[in-house]
DNA sequence: ACATCGAACTAACGCGCGTTACTAAAGCGC
DNA sequence: GCGCTTTAGTAACGCGCGTTAGTTCGATGT
């Protein structure tokens, strides 16, 4: 006696349970409007399959239609703290839109990332997604033009490819523009490594802001450090210390939220107290680091679940045929407030 | 002219552009011994391959071999941060075996665990993994009887399917342990919410490595909190504050790791220092806390990449029909040394 | 009474591939 | 020269489904 791995019911158990042709199970189950099929055929189909427990095979109704369903979507580290964020904007639009998500990391190694795209379209995903941790230009393997792809949260360097990004100078804005309406004129900036965009955009944001406020640019209080805790404290440090106390920043904008934590210890240390004494602003909203810090650090958002949710749509458009209207799509970073300003 | 949309490149293209049939091209992609298909053929046709830019269809394949390919992972939320690592770790060793996962998120909401179930399964996935953000009892939607499953952080009430878990109590007893090892004796214990497996376990633990010490168990010493920074505080404030400096806890071991951040400012707020005068440990291992925090939290870490790695193991010999040994395998909780202790 | 027409289906092809059963030719012993 | 084995392939079926081009049958118009 052969073990016949009970065999999955087909759409021609179907047909044969409910006496008709597998073509008309398969008009109701497509909901083809031009086969007109009465609603009591439609209802007796409906009830041998609920009752024989049918499931459509994805694949074979992938190779029929010759659309997929599905997106692939890379990022370079899966854990990565945002990768996550911007998989859950993905995620969940294409849920929505019935489409699946084929997530892949390409562990910051070329070959990996080449296995990766590889992979993903021999699984004929209709569109890719390529996203990266932190804002950067990005140069994709050959394999990115069989396909529609578009990029989150990078661009890549000739700017032939869609792509989703922060809008960095308004979040920069936005940040300053907190701490000025909350009385501040005297404003430290934290900036992170000199050169990326994020520090380029947010530094335009912060200048733009304060002459806007009719506050004087002062370079003195602008100082770059490593975008870690450490960075943050030291930099705060030289910043707390320099002069004479009257002319001490009266807030630091805190070029991310690491840099903050770094800066909450400075500030602590000296006995200073946050928001009263000195309020600080960051940048990224890492929620395990902002909202657990004491007291909670108000801190400008990056939008990795909007911009996966973004690059889905933009997916669909490209796949739809549609032209984009523009190749660089921005999105606004929110601010979230807690107490530290 | 009809626009005919880059038709894909497919085997029988590569055959007649080799010169052979498309069944030898066959049985060289999937290497087949039995066939003995001459060195210099085989090179003609990888040429050919290469030349054409062919890539197989994976759905044309799982549709014709009756074997998918891919496993499903169904977590409560794509983002949670420990879900992330059970992704990688599952991410990391599927691709190892060639296998792809199908990330879902059942957010939460039966209705859409039941989706996600009816989704991997018209994917025909052939196995499926389901993991929870904390270690708890779950029952499953009927949908995932009809493949293999194993439970990752968490185990079906009535124990049926096999599991993967931390082990809790070993977890508790390393870090009492090594809080014992530097010398202490008087350890406090802010548990997590009273009556979950990671507190009883962890408990459990705990007193096992007082007792194996000679140290003696001090109800006392225990309290429960919540599992917050806040409630970290408070439980620390309350611990510290007790009775007499002399009968003070020389170090306090820290259900996770947000109860210990609330603890580390309860104990600076004392002007204590860390580890001089109080030794801190934690649980969870939450890098951007445990890493962060100043100093470094040592802390234990949930294996949640190891237990991904480990389900899919399982789930690798479930579907090769072979049976599992014992339906819950425990996974060590690792000792993660920075400088709280 | 007969042609016409829409409603309600169905037969048959093909998507890209794995696999089984078969064949043609070459080598080999006698 | 004949049977036998090995080598090197190939033809053909089917996986589960979407889709196109019909077909059948009763109702309608004249």
């Amino acid at each position: 006696m052969a073990t016949n791995k009970a065999r999955r019911v087909t759409m021609s158990d179907v047909a044969r349970h409910a006496g008709v042709s597998r073509t008309t199970v398969s008009f109701v189950l497509n909901e083809r409007a031009d086969a007109a099929i009465p609603e009591d055929t439609q209802a007796r189909i409906r009830a041998s399959i609920e009752e024989l427990g049918y499931r459509p095979n994805a694949g074979a109704r992938a190779l029929a239609a010759k659309r997929s369903e599905w997106y692939g979507l890379i990022t370079e580290i899966v854990t990565a703290p945002f990768a996550v964020d911007v998989i859950k904007g993905a995620q969940d639009r294409a849920w929505a839109d019935g489409k699946f998500l084929l997530i892949t990391a390409g562990d910051n190694d070329p070959a990996m990332e080449a296995a990766a795209f590889d992979k993903l379209l021999e699984q004929r995903a209709e569109g890719l997604l390529y996203a990266t941790t932190w804002h950067r230009a990005v140069t994709l393997p050959p394999a990115a033009r069989e396909v529609p792809v578009v990029l989150v949260n990078c661009f890549d360097a000739d700017g032939a490819l869609p792509s989703v990004v922060p809008d960095e100078v308004a979040g920069g804005y936005t940040a300053t523009r907190r701490l000025i309406d909350a009385g501040h004129r005297r404003i430290g900036f934290i900036n992170l490594d000199t050169g990326i965009p994020a520090a380029v955009g947010r530094l335009k944001g912060y200048e733009q802001a304060l002459r806007e406020a009719g506050a004087d640019i002062d370079d003195t209080l602008v100082v770059s450090g490593h975008a870690t805790a450490d960075g943050g404290y030291a930099a705060a440090c030289e910043l707390l210390d320099r002069a004479d106390p009257g002319h001490r920043p009266t807030a630091l904008f805190c070029g991310n939220d690491r840099t903050a934590m770094g800066a909450y210890d400075a500030i602590k240390e000296r006995g200073l107290r946050i928001p009263d004494d000195i309020a600080v602003i960051g940048f990224d909203n890492q929620e395990l680091i902002a909202a657990y810090l004491r007291p909670g650090l108000t801190t400008v958002a990056l939008p990795f679940e909007a911009m996966g949710a973004k690059g889905v749509d933009m997916l669909g458009a490209l796949t739809a045929g549609q032209p984009l209207t523009t190749t660089q799509v921005t999105v606004d970073c929110p601010l979230i407030e807690r107490s530290s300003v």
